[in-house]
DNA sequence: AAATATATAGACCAATCGGTCTTTAAACCG
DNA sequence: CGGTTTAAAGACCGATTGGTCTATATATTT
């Protein structure tokens, strides 16, 4: 039943979770509606798993592009640019599934929140350890915090993927991550 | 009916489009059903007017905090300080109505979008306004554009955002914006 | 091939959705 | 006071919501 969450988060990723009805998710599941509830329960269960997927997949890609055997400033350049391409054109539109459920459940939904908090702090970590890797290889600028660095970097890319949504234009916004990267990087 | 488009508007805001249903409305704005579809046609056109107004609020704001006529480094502290407060605790967990918007209707709602798109490009224009008097002012660090050191703070305060949905934690991001600022002023 | 487990299609459910309409009460105005 | 406008209350509408259940067909297994 593997497929079926990942079909199921497309749909949960391109309308949220409201605008998602029943019929939208066995129509991607191909499953009828005993099988999805036989399966995962009800709909908000079979979102948090969609939800876990989306997250494993963010995490997936961190893990190679951060690899902290790797460069660090070639790890965090290979990052924006994922970031980068994932906010353009229709991608961009798309949105983010992590963002939206942030903005439209995280009040309300203490499973959903503790999970978006959850992401937040392992992504924070991870950039945050690059940029401390760089600093000691020498390469930040003098005054530059590798943990300050790391939370405004990643609280910049939560924001780009909000503009992404209206403002998908990619050639401004690499030249402002390249910008942003320069205050940082010697 | 200017107190009801408010009222309506506090309701959207925590709850989102979709989740709010009429009857949230018709307690909100203590109207009848009949008199609230009489007034306002059905409910996305009141969304659009609680939109509107919620727009207007946050550009009158930074019309006082980022008056040309004042000290634009001053300005920007007051305008940085001020979405502080608005993401600190309750404020912070309430979100924004924009940011919420943007994720949740931009990509299927034009009429929503267009709005969306609109005020950040405003917001982004104020603060990179501000930004180039504090550079002719001598004010900003050798190398800082003013135009891309405004879409990156812009950028970061929609992050603040998503990111305050989660973790209200004020002084943490206190020190986190003074550090962004530092990047760009001498 | 027969028996059993599995998944399908889709009827069905109460509740709620956004929206309309009629009836009744309250203001307002001459 | 009497007549008119205005708004409130709430019945009502079809459509849709998330969720259950039964009957049928399809595999699977022995």
């Amino acid at each position: 039943m593997d497929a079926a969450v990942e079909r199921a988060m497309g749909v949960f990723w391109s309308r949220g979770y409201h605008a998602t009805a029943l019929p939208d998710l066995l129509r991607a599941t191909r499953l009828s509606r005993g099988s999805l509830y036989a399966a995962f329960g009800d709909k908000h269960s079979l979102f948090l798993l969609a939800l876990d997927r989306y997250i494993a997949d963010a995490v997936a890609r961190m893990d190679v592009e951060l690899a902290p055997a790797r460069e660090p400033i070639d790890g965090l350049r290979a990052f924006l640019a994922g970031y980068l391409d994932r906010m353009s054109g229709a991608n961009g539109r798309r949105g983010c599934l992590l963002v939206a459920t942030a903005m439209e459940l995280a009040g309300q939904d203490a499973e959903a929140g503790r999970r978006i908090a959850g992401f937040f702090k392992v992504m924070e970590a991870r950039v945050a350890d690059a940029f401390s890797r760089a600093k000691t290889a020498g390469k930040l600028v003098d005054g530059v915090e590798p943990s300050s660095a790391a939370r405004i970097l990643v609280c910049f890319l939560w924001g780009l993927r909000v503009v992404a949504k209206t403002a998908p234009t990619r050639i401004t916004w690499q030249a402002t991550v390249n910008a942003l990267l320069d205050r940082f990087i010697r």
